[in-house]
DNA sequence: TTAATACTGAACCATATGGTTCAGCATCAG
DNA sequence: CTGATGCTGAACCATATGGTTCAGTATTAA
């Protein structure tokens, strides 16, 4: 169960990782679209294009469904809440850390001042 | 400048979507670590946590300092706000995709009640 | 029936990723 | 000085990514 959320979070953050898939999904974001129109709006081949949507697919983020010639393409129903829980959760970490961090800086900063440590780099 | 800010998120997501390198911010969350630590605790060389530790540097999320013959790592200053908000406007997105559902999805039920259409997949 | 449209799959290409081993180099301990 | 420790870089490997072209198939329009 956790390795399938961890492989999930993979997956999803490998998907928002390139501009164009995070600029389908924003399109995706005013209304559904076919492969075509979203392969015109980010000036590529159809066959590149159906690799980002099925790179989305697989992530679960977007959805697809052909009816006839034409296989139009939405936001899946999964969002990105995980995604957005694991941000915050690290950002609340972070924060701690760096509030820990200002007390031994203060530390820090004193024993330098005694004996001064050398640095590389 | 948005071009600048577009590859940072490239380099990010790219960061996190990869569980060695979440689990890594996870460990400096706690305390720095070397290189050393972080390759023992992820079971893996310590040329292969250096690259590890090379993706989060160049993302940001890392910064590392060497001194004497032991690197450490630590959480960068940068953190993940952008990333934050790029979801959180997306989230926002994403839901008001779906309250326009909701009403399109009645129209369609009662036009295929009508004169249902066919699917394919 | 014919032609245009929309997609699909295979094959290819260059580059990146995630890992390894091996051979160093610098530093610290004794 | 010597040896162990910690890191580093180069080279290699398998696989994935982001794109292309080309050759289809299925559907719709005329």
């Amino acid at each position: 169960m956790v390795q399938h959320q961890t492989a999930r979070l993979d997956a999803t953050f490998a998907a928002i990782s390139d501009a164009t898939r995070r600029g389908v999904l924003d399109r995706l974001g005013r209304s559904d679209a076919s492969i075509t129109e979203l392969a015109e709006l980010f000036a590529m081949t159809l066959t590149g294009m159906k690799k980002h949507v099925g790179v989305l697919e697989r992530s679960g983020l977007v959805v697809t469904e052909k009816v006839g010639r034409v296989r139009t393409c939405r936001l899946g129903p999964r969002g990105l809440d995980e995604e957005a829980a694991w941000l915050d959760a690290q950002r609340r970490r972070w924060a701690a850390r760096f509030d820990e961090l200002d007390h031994v800086l203060v530390e820090l900063s004193n024993k330098e001042r005694q004996h001064g440590k050398q640095r590389t780099e």
